[in-house]
DNA sequence: CCAAAAGTGTTATCCCTACACCCATGG
DNA sequence: CCATGGGTGTAGGGATAACACTTTTGG
């Protein structure tokens, strides 16, 4: 942006800079003990300081020839091994004293559909490769993050559930073929309430995002038919910024 | 943030390193000829490379040792001398190729009242250090600016057209005392559409947010009464985030 | 009295909610 | 046949939109 007042002087030692860093809070839906779906995400172990030893957002620094969103990608596939079916900048966060050092951090968010979850983490242990460090959180019990962290989740978890409601976001976490009940399932555990299952339905139905198959899934009960998504449809609203930059929303 | 891996070594020379800006894009509303009122936006002429000679967004360096949004009211407050009635971080901008050098600028957007314009305007003028190259632009007539900031200020004109459709931010641009008629124009100035007076009336009273007064203003037609806004209502939904950081929002 | 804005009332429509009800399967 | 989840129908409430109508002023 280099503003229209003159640069004030910068200090040549560059640990006493500012920095870009870039982190991303990346969700996906897992199933335990085949009942309900719970949100989890992915923290990392800090290896130094400063905490040293406490789990943190995937991240990393910004390299100076690579753009807001590629650097997320980029470090989140570097500490995690994992690319996202859906990214949005969250917020950035800058407070002064939220580290040692002074730490401007562009923050993501992301969506990952659980099959996609499951495939990425088999190819890395198979080539060898697995991030280690690694390990899955559920989102409603986090331990205590390394600096903001805990903050920035919170926030993700706000702008998660506030994008459900008038976006068809949710969809990012969903497998090629599910039933309404799976879509509901996911709903509600991102909602932390139940839904009444006919008006979902008929509110999916009508929303035109979603593809019946003349495929069922076969159970303890009657078949349910099973859906798919729209690939025509975006994920989410987004404002008028041309190459990435997305949001939404009525007196 | 400084992420669980090591980080990358950075270049000496504080020129060739990534800078952080923030800007920040003020709206207020104008009347001018006794019509409809209009969005107005402040701009600056840059008086040095790049784009010298362009109108730029308000802005600065962020400071060391100040937080993002301080830093947003600082070099707003040095470039323009205003002081907005509400501030909110627009989105982080931070493409390689947006400035000569690599800068990332974290943008704020703000409402400011019009009578307060004038008076910060006035009390400037009067103690002598009234803000140079500062003009007030029609949002919806800009000239070419400098960087990326048309692209800017077209994100955050979609951001208040939505916002204003789901909070009582539009109340952040009123003075003490207006008719329901001056509220819905500027609703109307804002989505660039007519509203319903009958409507907006009902909607407006039954959110409460607003407190009539024994006042009306007397015209050439029947009197209208005067209302002036709620203190203790928020201008807009804000989420979990304690110190600053906002937003809001249905299947 | 007239024009025009301020303000009130009424109706149709849509969407959401709740809940009653039928359908189809495995056991 | 029965329990259970899949799936459909329907009645009520609240918000919105459209518009008719009354009120009050200046000229």
């Amino acid at each position: 942006m280099t503003p229209a007042t003159a640069p004030s002087p910068r200090d040549a030692d560059a640990l006493d800079a500012t920095r870009v860093a870039v982190s991303t809070v990346i969700f996906t839906m897992r199933r335990d003990e085949g009942d309900c779906p719970q949100l989890v995400l992915p923290l990392v172990r800090r290896t130094r300081d400063p905490h040293a030893g406490l789990w943190a957002l995937p991240g990393g620094w910004l390299d100076i020839v690579e753009n807001l969103e590629d650097a997320a990608s980029r470090t989140l596939a570097e500490t995690t091994g994992l690319t996202p079916s859906y990214l949005e900048q969250l917020y950035a966060f800058g407070d002064v004293g939220r580290s040692t050092t002074r730490v401007v951090s562009i923050v993501y968010w992301a969506l990952l559909r659980a099959d996609e979850v499951d495939a990425q983490v088999a190819a890395h242990a198979a080539s060898g490769d697995a991030p280690e460090n690694v390990v899955w959180f559920p989102a409603a019990d986090l331990p205590t993050l390394a600096f903001d962290h805990n903050h920035i989740v919170d926030y993700a978890l706000w702008r998660l559930r506030n994008k459900v409601g008038y976006s068809r976001i949710a969809h990012g976490l969903m497998a090629d073929a599910f039933t309404l009940a799976d879509l509901r399932e996911v709903y509600e555990a991102i909602l932390g309430k139940r839904l009444d299952p006919a008006n979902f339905r008929r509110q999916v139905e009508n929303s035109g995002t979603l593809v019946r198959t003349e495929s069922f899934r076969t159970g303890s009960h009657r078949p349910a038919r099973l859906y798919r998504p729209h690939h025509d449809v975006e994920l989410a609203d987004r404002g008028p910024l041309a190459p990435a930059a997305h949001e939404s929303s009525t007196i």
